[in-house]
RNA sequence: GGGUCCGUAGCCUAGUUUGGAUAAGGCGCUGGCCUUCGGAGCCGGAGAGCGGGGGUUCAAAUCCCCUCGGACCCGCCA
């Protein structure tokens, strides 16, 4: 019989095995979750009930006491995946598998079920937009940056395979200042045809730019306040040294353009005003600042876009932010906003009152705050007329809300004021609904050692390099290991390789945590790696091509301990995967590929699968090592990593 | 100053949502394995009692309080 969740059906045995004799001994007690433990040791069984602890304090009884009652009546019969149940310790009932039963329904699930196994639907399939990496357009995306797409990518995958229905956005901030200094430089130059991969280009550009923009208006500033003894005039000195540092750099590292830009903004004295004017002009929709900004990302984006394909990640939707600001969706949501009482005016300054929101509709707790926090107002609307970032953020939210029920930002953890206050203006506006459905998944950063990466400052390795060093890396061990192989080969290998070692880095870590970035971290390729998984794998397929296939099985003959517990781990990928998309937790899932393949590589080890004697036994094992392979395949997949058939 | 998050062997991490039986891996160190199907491998050893203190509980790395250290936020940036 094919099972979904093998080992789902075995825990549901045990609970309903449990619940059986427990109504049955005590009826008058109600017991609300017959939860089921994973045991620390294979000898307590496969699960393992806590339940009588509990059940003892209330009837102030002896656990252990009770638990052997409990086992005493247990009908064994009606449970198949059962095979003994145990009293141990202070009171814990211990289930054992009957493996026989479990390994045939695993095994055979798995082959019949191949590219789905473990894949378990929801029953609650919903219409889920994930919107991801959303990067500045100005600049590629920087590793710093692409543990964005690369768990956005895995989420979507995790739900798809869930059953949802998933749309993949990335988020086109082309409103922002970053562009204006970007097209500002651009201009400037006099719209250079891109002489590298265009977003390195235009990235160039914007850092250039950018610099002697920050260099012109520090400057001035600290002419204007003479008397230089103030603090703030301290700090802006500072500023302007970190910057003039940063533009010897830039000088250094690309002197004809730096030069180049130089001269052509010399005769612009107030640089600032004029990016900010060509800002307002763009978000207005002016037509000249249309053209040349849009001019500026489109090159830009068909970079990134790159990149994001070379990854093997891809969009469903690619999502303007001006066309928010360009169709009024923007005004009409400021408007909604001053009609609800939330919004105040500060000269022509708006302000959104964040706190009083979440005072009105007692929402500081449910969003993790203390009582007394004064939660920040947030800036709808600049003194000069332009919006902000997290204000075009809110028709855009709207926006998504009209395609799907649910909505996954994957946004960096240093903006989660402005999600939180987001999730406020939903509020504000009546929509609860989708303020509850809003879903900011943050990450912590991944820094170099010693400091922030910034595509502001120039300081960042791009994500490109670092696939371009892990795929070369992964070519030379390719050389040195399978020689014999041919080229185009070779090369697929490598880079399928190079790039799952990357993926994996930065999947398996938990989000929350900082990553700093070394070399030898993304680009692993020993154990604990994407590559050591891919090994196994190919490892198992090259069993496979050689064992020919039969159906004379005998699931009796897996008697030996690592087969079990490779057995077990085949069964729980089921209840790892719900977990892991339940909770949005991609780690989950290289956590278990790593396990798996650490439990095949030991029975890999110990025992002989072509050789082995009875054939049956030879059969059945064989049988096992293609289960091995399809899940882990399935798993990897859900990371965005694939399977090599040979490396 | 206010807030959020993190703190597990020399280093990197899992486990914390849902409290349970000797705290799990990797790197590094170290002793073995030409044993057949791929050594990107396998088997073993040393190394932490989970930042510190208190509390709740039959049971705490996990929950609560205090405290120390680090990161991030508190922008008319995104």
């Amino acid at each position: 019989m094919v099972s979904v969740n093998p080992f789902g059906d075995f825990r549901e045995n045990c609970r309903d095995a449990l619940r059986e004799s427990i109504t049955q001994l005590f009826p008058s007690i109600s017991v609300e979750s017959f939860l089921l433990d994973i045991p620390p040791n294979p000898e307590f069984g496969e699960l393992a009930s806590t339940i009588c602890f509990e059940l003892g304090r209330q009837m102030e009884k002896k656990p252990k006491k009770m638990a052997k009652q409990i086992v005493d009546i247990m009908e064994m019969d009606n449970f198949p995946l059962i095979k003994a149940v145990t009293v141990a310790g202070q009171g814990y009932v211990n289930f054992y598998a009957n493996f026989t039963a479990l390994s045939k329904t695993t095994i055979e699930s798995i082959h019949s079920l191949d590219t789905t196994y473990g894949f378990v639907k929801t029953n609650k399939p919903k219409r889920i937009i994930v919107e991801h990496t959303s990067s500045n357009p100005m600049s590629p995306i920087h590793i710093g940056q692409a543990r964005n797409p690369i768990l956005g990518d895995s989420l979507a995958r995790l739900l798809t395979a869930r059953g949802h229905t998933v749309f993949r956005h990335f988020y086109i901030d082309d409103v922002g200042r970053q562009s204006a200094v970007a097209a500002y430089g651009y201009q400037k130059l006099g719209k250079p045809s891109p002489k590298e991969k265009p977003d390195h280009y235009i990235g160039l550009i914007y850092t250039l730019t950018s610099c002697l923009i920050e260099i012109n208006r520090l400057k001035k500033e600290t002419e204007k306040s003479i008397e230089g003894a103030s603090e703030t005039t301290q700090l802006m000195q500072r500023q302007l040294d970190e910057w003039l540092s940063i533009a010897a750099e830039l000088e250094a590292k690309h002197p004809k353009l730096f030069n180049q830009l130089l001269e052509k903004t010399m005769k612009d004295k107030d640089k600032q005003t004029l990016v900010n004017n060509l800002n307002r002009a763009y978000e207005i929709g002016k037509e000249k600042a249309r053209v040349l900004v849009r001019e500026v990302c489109h090159l830009s984006l068909e970079g990134i876009r790159e990149t994001l394909i070379n990854a093997e990640i891809f969009f469903d939707s690619w999502d303007w932010e001006s066309e928010f600001a360009w169709n009024s969706d923007v005004s009409k949501i400021l408007n909604a906003l001053k009609k609800t009482g939330y919004v105040y005016q500060e000269g022509p300054v708006l302000e959104f009152d964040a706190n009083k929101v979440a005072e009105d509709f007692r929402l500081k707790e449910k969003l993790g705050m203390k009582d007394d926090y004064e939660i920040p107002s947030l800036t709808l609307v600049r003194s000069d007329g332009t919006t902000l970032y997290t204000t075009r953020d809110i028709p855009y939210t709207l926006w998504k809300f009209r395609i799907a029920e649910e909505v996954i930002n994957v946004v960096g953890m240093e903006q989660k004021l402005s999600q939180q206050q987001l999730k406020l203006a939903l509020w504000g506006l009546g929509y609860a609904e989708k303020a509850k459905n809003l879903t900011h998944f943050s990450y912590n950063l991944v820094t170099l050692p010693g400091y922030k990466m910034s595509s502001r400052k120039g300081r960042y390795i791009s994500f490109d390099e670092v696939i371009e060093e892990a795929v070369k890396r992964a070519r030379e061990e390719v050389e040195t290991r399978s020689p014999q192989l041919p080229e185009a080969e070779k090369q697929k290998i490598s880079k399928i390789v190079g790039i799952g070692a990357l993926k994996y880095a930065l999947v398996e870590v938990d989000p929350i945590k900082p990553v700093v970035f070394t070399w030898d971290r993304v680009i692993n390729f020993e154990r604990n790696s994407a590559p050591y998984i891919q090994y196994s794998h190919a490892r198992a397929c090259s069993i496979l091509k050689k064992a020919t296939k039969s159906k004379r099985l005998n699931f009796s003959l897996l008697v030996e301990p690592m087969e079990r517990d490779l057995i077990l781990t085949l069964a729980r990928f089921p209840e790892v995967f719900i977990n892991s998309a339940d909770n949005l937790k991609p780690s989950a899932i290289s956590d278990y590929a790593n396990l798996l393949a650490d439990k095949f590589n030991s029975f890999y080890n110990a025992l002989s699968v072509i050789g082995a004697k009875p054939k049956a036994l030879s059969n059945t094992r064989r049988a096992l090592v293609e289960a091995v392979s399809i899940v882990i395949r399935n798993s990897l997949n859900l990371i965005g990593i694939k399977a090599p058939l040979r490396m």
